[in-house]
DNA sequence: TAGATGACCAAAAAGGTTTTCTAGTCATTT
DNA sequence: AAATGACTAGAAAACCTTTTTGGTCATCTA
């Protein structure tokens, strides 16, 4: 395996585990096995090399939601499968998990400003499923942009705050009902 | 008046101006020119201060609510009437905008738990209103707690949180119209 | 001699200590 | 009997010291 790669599948381990601020150069270094200088022959600087595992992180994101969605498929089903493959992506990739964390707990402004660069990201492509969706005439004129970002919040809402002030978690199969009885049958015709 | 509500008054100023944190006892006693000690003979201590006036604000927030709303009037007309109202109590009522920040930004403990107090007040008040058009046969049976924790967070969102990455906040008809075009809409029958 | 390395440095963070501030008390006053 | 504000203990802020860490670059090695 090339050098890069060996780095970046070490820091994104790190990153994942212990998230930005915890996670040292020399740390990725030593589990990359390369000296601590090989790392800047290929990223400029530790914000970099974050981003950089994150935009990787978005990529894969859209990937596999638009591998669950079926071309031909009605909003109705692919809304759902998108969304059921949005909670699973959660549970594989912890970095996204870590990274909301960080940012609410930690306030670390790199991880601040990369957290807002994955929701918008995250509301440009729902938007433009929607956008699509509005088109083909299936659902409703709405707002995109803003039921996309809303979608977003709600999300984050049921699965991360949640059970700060209840017991126990939503589990999927929940938050999968209470979004598509709600937001997504809204905007059916 | 009297000494009591003198005190109860210079409080929610300095609260509602400075937050929790930065509100000392010094500071309330010269408002409301009364020795520091007169406070204690009322108030066991700042928290209990504290608590009483957030007390006083989730029963005058709910008496609103229960103004705005019709008893013979649709859901529709009625939720829309209550929203408006609660998006207007926000404006004349900084208290609630502040405890909301200062949770968010300072973390003080109190302030924390204050508002976890308010939010559990205000999704019960909002569960009943739904769990009696259900009963009404106006709206669909939904899962009420849930979709009360949803309405409250995503008018949290759309209020506090679109402006951190917009430049211009939402207007109260922008926020009304998408509650309306999604939430409400999916709950009539 | 091109690419890798780790000792090195400046700057930031953590840790520890002193000073200031403030919630709460209570002896004195009204 | 009720109100007060000087007082105190403990919390928070400010300050200084030490350690850590991101980033560099002279040296090494293949």
């Amino acid at each position: 395996m090339d050098r890069k790669q060996e780095i970046l599948t070490a820091a994104t381990k790190s990153f994942s585990l212990f998230g930005y601020k915890a996670t040292t150069m020399d740390q990725i270094a030593k589990i990359a096995n390369v000296g601590k200088g090989t790392i800047y022959t290929f990223f400029e600087n530790k914000e970099v090399l974050f981003q950089e595992i994150v935009l990787q992180m978005i990529a894969e994101m859209k990937h596999e939601a638009t591998n669950a969605i079926k071309e031909d498929g009605s909003f109705q089903e692919n809304a759902h499968a998108a969304l059921m493959k949005m909670l699973e992506f959660r549970e594989t990739h912890q970095l996204f998990v870590k990274i909301i964390d960080e940012e609410k707990e930690l306030r670390t402004p790199t991880v601040q400003q990369v957290v807002q660069q994955v929701e918008q990201a995250i509301v440009l492509f729902v938007k433009e499923k929607i956008d699509k969706y509005i088109e083909k005439g299936e659902i409703r004129q709405v707002n995109s942009e803003l039921v996309a970002y809303l979608l977003l919040k709600t999300y984050l809402a049921l699965v991360n705050d949640w059970n700060l002030t209840h017991d126990e978690s939503l589990s999927e199969d929940e938050i999968s009902t209470i979004i598509q009885d709600t937001i997504f049958r809204s905007l059916i015709i």
